[in-house]
DNA sequence: GTTCCTGCAAATCCTTTGCAAGTTC
DNA sequence: GAACTTGCAAAGGATTTGCAGGAAC
């Protein structure tokens, strides 16, 4: 169950964090990191504390909760919230993105598009607002799903 | 309290889809709905309690829940997520728009860009995906929480 | 009179927090 | 050994549900 040191960036990142604020390392952390970046999906807390345990049978939910909060600030992780509850994606050296999210299955599928963006900034402009961050997703079918209902 | 009819058209669509359903009607159900039209605002269900409550002092919490459930079902209103709670809006003859939400004094800003909506029916075509809604929001600084801020 | 409404209190869901025991440094 | 972590259980906030009494049709 442990990679070989694909993550090792990653690892060292958090390890660099935890040191930056005198917290501590410790076997938990260690299987929910792991858990957390062998995983390409977009994870709910539940998700992510059976990945975990897998690795570790004791990591309880509250840690789950916790180290993400840490991976979050650390840069590794960040957030969304799908259907009232919050999913964890990886961020670290990724490019913004915004989501494709399919009613039916549940999947969610990544969309760039840079004339979004800039048509986003041309709103805010226009209306004198300075963005921080935003938000956007498309709810809907996705291919399979509208094969399947309708063939 | 009471508006001179400028909201008959939304009472008698709300009373046509009670008549519908084999719903009745209620003094509680009149009270949510009035306050609800007179606002302009996005409305949580504790803002919309308050406001119905003026009007009439009975009014409870779990009536404003079921009833905006109703009026989202009959088309008059519809809910988006901010920030962990639901909030509601006027919905009845209203063209689709988007929102800027402001993170330092909360106020919500509403947008239109067919110029984006074109490209998402173009993201989402290319990935085979079939559209049924989306949720676009901007978060950032209003003009006047920048000024004061910097000014 | 039957069916629907109402408010309350209890229950639910996701998340956070208090705390005593266990780890890390 | 001081400081940080952990899991549990309890608390938290938003929303839903069960229910007995009250209103509408």
């Amino acid at each position: 169950m442990t990679e070989p040191d694909l993550f090792a960036e990653e690892k060292n990142l958090f390890n660099d964090y935890l040191a930056k604020h005198r917290l501590k390392r410790s076997e938990q952390r260690e299987a929910i990191l792991d858990a957390f970046l062998a995983s390409e999906d977009h994870l709910s807390v539940e998700d992510l504390l059976k990945l975990a345990q897998k690795r570790r049978a004791d990591v309880g939910r509250t840690t789950v909760y916790r180290t993400l909060k840490l991976l979050c600030d650390a840069g590794l992780a960040s957030e969304m919230e799908v259907g009232g509850e919050t999913r964890f994606e990886r961020d670290y050296n990724r490019e913004h993105h915004d989501h494709l999210i399919c009613e039916e299955c549940g999947r969610i599928i990544e969309f760039q598009s840079p004339q979004i963006e800039r048509l986003q900034e041309e709103v805010a402009t226009r209306l004198g607002f300075a963005i921080t961050r935003h938000r956007h997703q498309i709810f809907g079918l996705c291919r399979e799903c509208r094969e399947r209902v309708r063939p």
